[in-house]
DNA sequence: ACAAATACTTGCAAAATGCAAGTAAATTTA
DNA sequence: TAAATTTACTTGCATTTTGCAAGTATTTGT
């Protein structure tokens, strides 16, 4: 892994460094749902990454602290990613992406239905969806 | 401009379909703290994006309706990039995101400042900001 | 009239992305 | 128990994006 380099000082502009690409998010919202995803089922996501850009971004997501990466319980084949408490913590990101996209994109009733539920209270939905998260850390 | 396409439905996914790079989100950065930027003063900023970059970034975030572009009270030479609303909107993702880079990043003494006010009260902050921005829209 | 400023554009090399196929180990199936 | 399948990747190559340096056209200031 080549480490990631900062542009700035600016918290924002090393964030991007590190997660700032159309991939990175979309691997913390599939984690955000499923607590713990094999290679494969990120493979099934709807947006279909590639397999060698998915095992790049896994790389970096795990060597920058954000996912965690264990044996599975049940097949020495399979192996577990989760969110850390550091990849935990990009939630609110994730939530302001979706209350942004709430409102300048056309939804399905689905994607419509679960923004209702966050914005009924966005703070406690984040609070939560962190707990829950939290207990499943490995 | 090649137009935008859509990887799926989800609104994260089609929001970083837009700008979900490592330079979009810095060009709104600066407008937020600058209300109105010309080409010259994007290239200014610390991380030192590349001109073409920057041309293509600015089109892509103006047909986005994310910026627009207006002329300059003082000379037919420059341009003015501004947030629109929906631009003012993605405030709070880029908040979200300076809070991350807080606790996860060594800030300068400049940005620590910054966030200590931030936290003082969150949603004041951004309240503040938006309203102060939606002033400055062309 | 000439030089400087401003907002880009262009050309090219390097890096990242995307696609298809391949590999190695573990597990399931016949 | 041997063969087929599953799983997590890796590899090779074409395409796209990025980044750097230089160039251009218009306007402004001297």
């Amino acid at each position: 892994m080549a480490e990631i380099k900062k542009r700035s000082g600016c918290p924002v502009s090393s964030s991007l460094d590190i997660w700032g690409d159309k991939w990175s998010l979309l691997i913390v919202r599939d984690l955000m749902y499923a607590k713990a995803c094999t290679y494969g089922d990120f493979l099934k996501s709807e947006e279909k990454i590639a397999t060698n850009i998915l095992a790049s971004r896994l790389q970096t997501l795990e060597a920058a602290g954000i996912i965690s990466r264990s044996e599975h319980p049940d097949s020495k084949l399979k192996f577990l990613y989760r969110l850390t408490e550091k990849g935990i913590d990009l939630l609110p990101v994730i939530m302001e992406i979706y209350l942004w996209g709430d409102k300048y994109f056309t939804l399905s009733d689905t994607h419509k239905a679960f923004l209702k539920e966050v914005k009924k209270d966005k703070e406690a939905f984040i609070k939560n969806l962190k707990q829950k998260l939290k207990k499943a850390t490995a």
